[in-house]
DNA sequence: AAAATTTAGTAAATCGTTTCAGTAAATCGT
DNA sequence: ACGATTTACTGAAACGATTTACTAAATTTT
């Protein structure tokens, strides 16, 4: 067949009602060329191999990729390189300022490394989480990034964790150093003269939940002022608003609870709290400082402005989407640390004031 | 070759340092059947040919593939069958509120058709959006959605913009019915009893921009109180927090501008623009009424809480997936809709109140 | 001028599925 | 009892790349 006929034949091949617009793959360029898939891949792949291929050949081959806007198909090579340079991202829910911002500090890192991602949000559930996990591997994702995700015992893939504290050997957990942030938020309220601390704990549901709440409680013992347990609150439920903020405090409220200071869980669960204390009648932050946790976005337009210890969110998802990387690289699973842990910082806005002002 | 041989060269191939974790393939669990694989394809995907193998057999197959785990490999399985089950999607960026919530929208829609997406941001860079559109086709997404993002002259795939006024051919936009939001708008300060009414613009780059002006202007000149110049502002920058918002109002008072009401872009500029008025001593809702756009997670739990016209953001979002999902079952390119229009709403809060009281 | 090396490529296997086109053996119809 | 059909499968091609192992011709070395 002459190679005129060829192309008709290819031409005409979907000439029916809907005009297919094929891609044009290595074969066709290669056909198009009149040389081997073999050295029109090795040319356009640098191959050391194709040295010894002349130089006008090879731009012979070049000039016609980019003529023919040929574009390598990416699931072939993935098959073929058993490499997909895809991760899977596990978190909670795709709504307000956490995920989000830790999502945007793994997005950075990913593309500035040629991987893509996929997300999926769990509403913490476990079903939810093993099921997805699967899907993950079927597409041969190369590693999965975990935020604020329980245990995921998919073990056999690389597995950083943000905030999930996950104990699985071989898991590498990006935390916030807790201590030092529950010191930081007691000793700020010490400073302003607060004895009488209410707290309130998040979710059990919630990776962070123990952790922060051993911290606080450990600050402040230290300062000579354990918590007590009646001004101790917990969130309820997975709605991710204000909602159960302000439900907690207005079980604190309801119980006649004595308290010029309030630590809420994080800075979702603070603006709850501050419309509950305002509604109850109690100024913000005369009569009661609130100091929140996270320090997403909203705390700073908020009114009054949230003083919070900040986590540096975006940060700690590039760090967790690098180290994902180093693991996926290195291969020789088990070099990598248990734990890296990031500094949390003080940002003191208007919801602290000095007690009894 | 025997095949207890052949079992024990496959267990040593990788025997060395490290425990490769094969996963195990249809060839494999054919072979532990003593069957070939395509009889095991056949029985698993229940493909009609399959009706000719005994029920014995059958269940030997399912039984095999359930205690080896077999699991299908999507990689081969795009490649094979030419289509991957993913959708790429384009947004601005991952923060605040709007996008994230459109996004969890098209998450919902898609997971529950079993499609998984790539997301990147553009940051309303055109050379971001070019080279990403690339990457997706390069991957082979089945299609891709737009959020707020100009026209991306991709064509060939199936396109779902939303919020994203695209006038290509072929490209399906989910918008909002502005002429209504501007309405609305006015129309509530109007009620309220103000006449002197100012704007501010979004920024340039975003899809809604003109619309939105256009349709709040219109409104304001049906109601006999058309907008004055002196009385607009425009928001600059691609800083996504409120200070844009901020300075626009700033600019406005500068200038001595005389007005009662803001009618802000959206939500976040509204925080800014509250922030600065009261910084500037006028309190928000008694000298002047603010009003917002899109009603993002925050607008109610701003202080004061805003008053704004709500969006179905998360709505418009799984509408997106909805109609890409049915062009790109369709096939037949050309069918769908060019504009999918979503009715916005009042959302009456507290930072709206009548003049002059 | 024969042997060795370099040059310029190519054929075929492979990644893990799906699917079209068979094919032997068993059963059925008459 | 002989052809037709059904039963129970299998071989090989294909998807689109990459890579190993060749080869034939040209050139260099000895």
């Amino acid at each position: 067949m002459s190679d005129k006929a060829q192309k008709d034949n290819n031409a005409n091949e979907f000439s029916g009602a809907a005009v297919r617009k094929k891609t044009v793959s290595l074969k066709d360029l290669a056909a198009s060329l009149k040389l081997s898939p073999t050295t029109v891949s090795l040319v356009l792949n640098s191959a050391p191999t194709a040295d010894s291929i002349p130089q006008t050949t090879q731009d012979r081959i070049f000039e016609a990729a980019r003529h023919l806007k040929y574009r390598p198909n990416q699931i072939a090579r993935s098959l073929r390189a058993q490499r997909t340079h895809t991760v899977g991202v596990l978190i909670p829910e795709m709504s307000e300022g956490y995920s989000t911002t830790v999502l945007s500090g793994i997005e950075e890192k990913l593309l500035e490394e040629d991987y893509f991602y996929f997300v999926v949000s769990h509403w913490h559930r476990a079903e939810i989480i093993e099921r997805h996990s699967r899907f993950f591997v079927d597409r041969c994702v190369e590693g999965i990034l975990a935020v604020d995700t329980p245990q995921n015992h998919q073990t056999f893939l690389p597995v950083v964790s943000i905030s999930g504290h996950d104990q699985t050997k071989g898991v590498t957990n990006i935390v916030l150093n807790h201590e030092q942030a529950g010191h930081l938020a007691v000793e700020h309220l010490v400073n302003l003269g607060h004895k009488k601390i209410a707290v309130i704990k998040g979710q059990d549901f919630s990776s962070d939940t123990e952790v922060r709440w051993k911290a606080v409680s450990e600050a402040a013992a230290q300062f000579d002022i354990p918590i007590k347990e009646t001004l101790v609150s917990q969130l309820v439920g997975t709605n991710p608003t204000t909602e159960p903020g302000y439900l907690a405090v207005n079980r604190l409220l309801a119980s006649n609870a004595d308290f010029t200071a309030l630590l809420a869980f994080n800075d979702i669960s603070a603006f709850g709290a501050i419309r509950a204390l305002r509604e109850a009648g109690r100024r913000v932050p005369q009569d009661v400082s609130v100091i929140g946790f996270d320090d997403i976005y909203a705390a700073e337009f908020h009114y009054p402005a949230l003083t919070t210890i900040r986590q540096p969110l975006k940060k700690m998802g590039s760090l967790g989407a690098e180290y994902l990387l180093k693991k996926i690289r290195e291969d020789i699973s088990g070099e990598s640390p248990a734990d890296v842990v990031v500094e949390p910082e003080l940002i003191v806005r208007q919801s602290t004031a000095p007690v009894g002002k």
